[in-house]
DNA sequence: GTAATTGGTTTCATATTAAAACTGGCCCGA
DNA sequence: TCGGGCCAGTTTTAATATGAAACCAATTAC
């Protein structure tokens, strides 16, 4: 099958992003440490996913700088992964990706959970593009720029 | 190995998201028609992904209501994939993982895109989460409210 | 000091991914 | 109206990734 096919060169920066968390763990791992998860043990209770796996994809979001491991805060001697400055800029796409999901992925009348605002406990308002002046942006309304020497292929 | 763990009963919408787009291909196929693809051959070209596995992905965005077969606009007997609503809904995710990719994933001085809006040429501002006033949203500001039939177990 | 917990690693079977060859409609020009 | 070339997949085959469970060493609890 020859080696998977490694986006991390593309130069579409959403290609990049998914060579690192384009799979079914990495997110729900980032989720996770957003609801405050740190240790090995509770991640792989909480996700239900195989040790090995989420030993691979730990070591993934650490070598590309979304989480960091550092020593337990509770004096024990092992040791906590917890989000980088890096990893806290996912919140967007978090978000985005909730957002989506309570919206188009339940059946109607399903329940599901909200993300709300900790201290209003109001709902938090769907995401949505803005243009400089604050309008909300269509996709149709957005375009890609490429970066100046002009490439000679499409850059995406 | 046992089958591939499914996502789509989860009660977390983002695990329900991942278990849809939550891997390397459907989110740069999503991509690809934000730009206007349509044909099959046109993915293949663009993408440089396997037939087999476009195959199978363009079937699996169908099948889940992202995207939408139609025939050709153009006179052919060919068929054509499109973003349905639910598929465009999906534009402030592919914002929010091109905004960070931007951010974090290019070496200092490496040049790449950037989305701007197609009439002033200015580019589309970070996107960020933000509360019922419209003030940004700070991840510890956020949480995720259960919903009313308290689940026995963890809902997130 | 001993047992249980934690955080992995190893092993093995299966599923998924990939490349390339193959197939069968469509379309075009002569 | 024939033939060759496109288009959109399917099949085949091989390599890699995933998952479950067993295994192991260090740490902590008792």
């Amino acid at each position: 099958m020859a080696r998977r096919k490694s986006l991390k060169d593309e130069l579409c920066p959403i290609a990049r992003a998914l060579d690192v968390i384009g799979d079914r763990w990495s997110l729900l791992i980032v989720r996770e440490c957003f609801e405050g998860t740190r240790r090995f043990g509770d991640f792989q209770r909480d996700l239900g996913v195989a040790r090995n796996i989420l030993t691979s994809r730990l070591y993934a979001l650490v070598e590309c700088g979304v989480l960091a491991v550092q020593p337990a805060s509770d004096g024990s001697a092992w040791q906590e992964y917890v989000l980088t400055r890096q990893g806290e800029n996912l919140f967007p796409v978090i978000v985005a990706l909730r957002q989506w999901g309570e919206r188009h992925l339940y059946a109607a009348g399903e329940k599901h959970s909200r993300l709300v605002c900790a201290d209003s406990g109001r709902i938090v308002p769907v995401m949505v593009p803005r243009n400089a002046s604050g309008l909300p942006l269509k996709p149709a309304d957005a375009m890609v720029r490429q970066r100046p020497p002009a490439p000679r292929k499409a850059t995406r």
